[in-house]
DNA sequence: TTGAAAGCGCTAACAA
DNA sequence: TTGTTAGCGCTTTCAA
């Protein structure tokens, strides 16, 4: 068959103008293997002055690894794709994926509907699955075709690679800061069940009142300004002295706080208010809110990396730190 | 060499069991080519049964086409890329690619510099470029290699397939609601010029306010909250009896409504205030701010759609249409 | 309407 | 330390 020569140098053009084999020319410009020197010199430097790029598809294809990573995002709606959060992870993992030749794509998972994670094993561009917001029940669904190629953005179980935030570390920050400020009837808006990255943080709240001898005082809530603020209102309702509120999210605690405003009682005066997330909104609003960053760019460059670098065995748990931003609200 | 058989069944293994050639059962599954009619149910009948999943990176090498959509941002620093736009953008253009088998990277374009498309035409893993907060001079600059491969967010300038939001109907729509609304002495807050896709809503703002006969006063500024408040006290400055203000971006708006409240003017009812883009933000400050929708979803959609249907290639302007959201703010 | 076979560009097992 | 060569799984000529 002829055709047109292509106007892409490949490996064969470099491995000819250096006079060795491609195997040698593979293996002189990926460092596998055993090579002289002055051929690996050489070869490199043909390379460059071919301006040489290897083509990744077929590289992919060789090593019969995939060419993207899949981002699955467990939502009751497919809606939650477009969430801030969200997007802030895919964006940094897109930006991730780039200088490794690959690409990044989203799926949305139904909770309880573990069928993706099966198709994603039988998809052989699927280099790695990154999951978000998974249960313990669909890690456990991962298929053998997919064990060490997967990692999770939240707790890991000790099932896969994991990376997340220290919400543990950060709800103990918050408590320390209000507890210093004078606060002493401290409550809590929890977030919905399902979401599992949601119940440490609870769990520390609790520990750490507790310890300090103080009430525990939480109110089960959704992730949305709303809910935030009917948490708030049944928080009142229920303990009318509460002089503190943390929120398992900043949107939470803006709703709190937007309650608080329509109620008449003053932030921090009153009740002071601390959320999590560091979302734009919480530096811009009025009060400013108190609360702690969320890295997310670092978590999802370290789960990608471990995807990439085949650290996903390791079934490391990478836990990232969190910091609390003072503003004006606590 | 011998390898230990792979559990994912091939082309080859279900052209077997159907009794005909891996061509034809390319050509059956493809619906490429001409193939009888039985044959391609039977083809496809077991395909199905064996549960085949075509290999996308062979598919791709042997079509010589990328596997992955490069978004190329361009910014004066490299933390733009997690801007909340890009953020949007990024997250559903990797939604769109994951029902193609693809995945999408970012890449940071320094402005002026046009390597990076170059860079782009050389790697035969990238299939198509979108471009965003391009200059007609990187269009100029895309080589023969790429053409027809790149689609853009924002103005085609004529050179590619565009997909942007109206800006120019969004800003008639804002100026006919706050002229509706009584106002006369009405500002515009614009963008740093070396954005391009920000002039055209300037344009509209002078064209609509000469129609109308009315002043144009406009003042340039940034996209931070800072320059947005700057920007709305240099309004009030230089035209003390401004009645409105448009800005070119919601957090610009915030910006002067911030401005606003510290200088004791009280929105709507001495200065009403517009945005575009519609943030979370928006509707959760006090006053609500009223803004325009910026559909990017649709965009994004829109635009790795016709990169990946080779539709790029028709250089077409999708204009898509943003809805005016009346809140407090005007 | 079909099949044989030549790619696509690279990696890695094996022999030298 | 190097080269030969058989894949990786699919598409697409070309001849039948």
């Amino acid at each position: 068959m002829v055709r047109s020569r292509p106007s892409q140098p490949t490996l064969a053009d470099v491995a000819r103008a250096a006079g060795v084999s491609t195997a040698t020319a593979s293996r002189a410009l990926n460092g596998t293997g055993p090579v002289s020197a002055p051929v690996r010199e050489r070869v490199r430097r043909i390379a460059a002055d071919l301006s040489y790029v290897p083509n990744p598809l077929a590289v992919s294809l060789a090593r019969r690894r995939g060419h993207r990573v899949v981002i699955g995002v467990v939502a009751t709606h497919a809606q939650m794709l477009t969430d801030q959060y969200v997007a802030r992870l895919v964006g940094a993992a897109a930006r991730e994926a780039d200088a490794h030749g690959l690409g990044v794509s989203t799926r949305w998972l139904r909770p309880g509907d573990v069928t993706p994670v099966a198709d994603a094993a039988r998809d052989r561009g699927v280099h790695g699955l990154l999951l978000v917001n998974h249960s313990l029940q669909l890690l456990d669904a991962v298929p053998v075709a997919l064990r060490g190629r997967v990692a999770v953005v939240g707790p890991g179980f000790g099932r896969v690679a994991a990376h997340d935030v220290d919400t543990r570390a950060a709800m103990h920050a918050s408590l320390r800061h209000l507890i210093d400020g004078g606060r002493r009837r401290i409550a809590m808006l929890t977030g919905p069940g399902w979401v599992p990255s949601m119940r440490q943080p609870v769990a520390a709240y609790r520990a750490s009142m507790r310890e300090h001898g103080l009430p525990v005082r939480t109110v089960t809530g959704g992730l949305s300004l709303e809910t935030g603020a009917a948490g708030a209102r049944r928080v009142l309702r229920s303990w009318p002295d509460t002089d503190a509120i943390v929120a398992i999210t900043d949107v939470t605690a803006l709703g709190a706080l937007r309650e608080l405003a329509d109620s008449g009682r003053r932030v921090p005066d009153d009740v002071a208010v601390v959320g999590f997330d560091d979302v734009p909104l919480a530096a811009l609003g009025r009060p400013a809110l108190t609360t702690g960053t969320h890295p997310v760019e670092r978590i999802a460059a370290g789960a990608l990396r471990c995807l990439l670098d085949g650290t996903a065995a390791a079934e490391a748990e990478v836990v990232h730190p969190s910091t609390l931003v003072p503003r004006q609200s606590a």
